[in-house]
DNA sequence: AACCCATGTAGCC
DNA sequence: TGGCTACCCTGGGT
């Protein structure tokens, strides 16, 4: 998080609907819920995504029972050829010497710290644990569970405890949680219990796991706000060495550098533009802070990387997913060798940093739909989820 | 400004 | 098994 809270106003309000439990019971006195079709057809909460969820509920195996084999080992796709690159510039940096944007440069030629090409997908690692179109998923940062936030266009949070297998639910728990799709979750190491999600309508609300308490704490009002792009803003970042340093991408087609500092003044001026000829989908700084990686409707995704990220590569990826799937948006893996974005063939493109290029395909047979949204595990290095328009999560591993 | 089109998934028959 | 339809309300084209 950024040191300067951005004039964000943070007081905590009533919420205007308490967030509800609808898993299978289990006792809590704080929440409502289990609910009923009855419930769902009467009264204020007789809204169609209400209806959907109670109906997966009551009639849906919340694990893909038509899965027959039993662990399905990755066949990972060699790209023949490294297609569209374009090298604009990928020399030149400058090792240990800090620069304008405060961030380090790390040219090292590191060894990878996972084996991308031993990740597969098991069969136990995927389950449906939504209805319809998951918008965002996370791992709980935690070593000892391996817990999965994942959020629906409905406003459904739904957890899935991984290491539950067998018990009621599958280890499954949904909550309705928001009344419009959501956009983004936030958990932090320091305090597993508390769970962030931000939703399309305008709230931003703080979970307590522990307790099941829902907490709506801000409600879209700003005491400042800056106009930082022409049309919707897809993501935000902040640099890990500089957390100053911010990017956004945007339906207008850039991916912006910011720095926190200028921009509290009252005209933003942003440190760097790269454009692109569509709407960019994301832009998110590598995990050491020295790249950038883009991803486009323009089918590229970009590479800043080098001296205050002067050096652009170009990578064509097909990012076209239609009306009914959510945009590609890669994300970095463990450390800053690669990246991973989903494509329309129901698998996973590599891209190797360095090489600027696609190195392979995590593919499986088991996939019955085009994973869009991803997360890296913060803790388990080689372990990635990807959740589709059908809300399933396929977690990957590696051996 | 108005309209049209493509896109993938799941559930139903 | 396969064909049909609802979903959805984007983003680009005409």
């Amino acid at each position: 998080m950024p040191p300067d809270s951005g004039g964000l106003d943070y007081s905590v309000e009533t919420p205007d609907r308490s967030p509800t439990r609808i898993s299978k019971p289990r006792p809590s006195p704080r929440v409502m819920g289990p609910l009923t079709m009855r419930d769902a057809y009467s009264g204020t909460e007789s809204d169609r995504a209400l209806i959907d969820t109670i109906l997966f509920l009551e009639k849906k195996p919340q694990v893909d029972v038509s899965i027959k084999k039993k662990f399905d080992r990755c066949e990972a796709v060699k790209m023949e050829q490294s297609d569209g690159i374009s090298h604009d510039s990928v020399k030149g940096v400058v090792k240990d010497e800090y620069l304008d944007y405060g961030i380090k440069i790390d040219d090292k030629e590191t060894e990878s710290c996972v084996d991308v090409w031993s990740m597969g997908l098991k069969t136990e690692n995927i389950a449906r644990v939504l209805p319809g179109r998951i918008m965002a998923v996370r791992f709980l940062p935690c070593n000892d569970v391996r817990m999965i936030v994942a959020g629906n266009k409905f406003g459904n949070v739904a957890f899935w405890n991984m290491d539950s297998k067998g018990e009621e639910g599958d280890g499954i728990f949904l909550y309705r949680h928001h009344t419009g799709p959501i956009s983004g979750i936030l958990c932090q190491q320091s305090c597993l219990s508390k769970i962030y999600t931000s939703c399309y309508d305008g709230f931003l609300r703080l979970m307590n796991a522990e307790k099941e308490v829902f907490d709506l704490v801000y409600s879209g009002r700003f005491s400042s706000q800056w106009i930082l792009h022409e049309d919707r803003i897809n993501s935000i970042d902040f640099n890990s060495q500089n957390p100053n340093i911010m990017a956004t991408s945007s339906t207008d087609g850039t991916a912006c550098l910011w720095d926190l500092r200028s921009v509290n003044a009252d005209k933003a001026k942003s440190l760097k533009i790269l454009n692109h000829n569509r709407a960019v989908h994301s832009a998110y700084f590598s995990p050491s802070g020295s790249f950038l990686a883009t991803t486009s409707a323009d089918n590229t995704v970009g590479i800043l990387g080098g001296v205050n990220f002067e050096d652009t590569s170009m990578i064509y990826h097909y990012n076209q997913t239609g009306r009914w799937l959510s945009p590609f948006r890669g994300i970095w893996g463990w450390d800053d060798s690669s990246i991973f974005i989903g494509n329309m063939k129901r698998g996973v493109d590599v891209i190797s940093c360095s090489q600027r290029r696609s190195i392979l395909t995590l593919q499986s047979s088991h996939m019955s739909a085009i994973p869009c949204r991803f997360d890296a595990h913060p803790c388990k290095v080689g372990m990635l989820a990807g959740a589709t328009s059908g809300g399933q999560v396929y977690v990957w591993t590696s051996s």
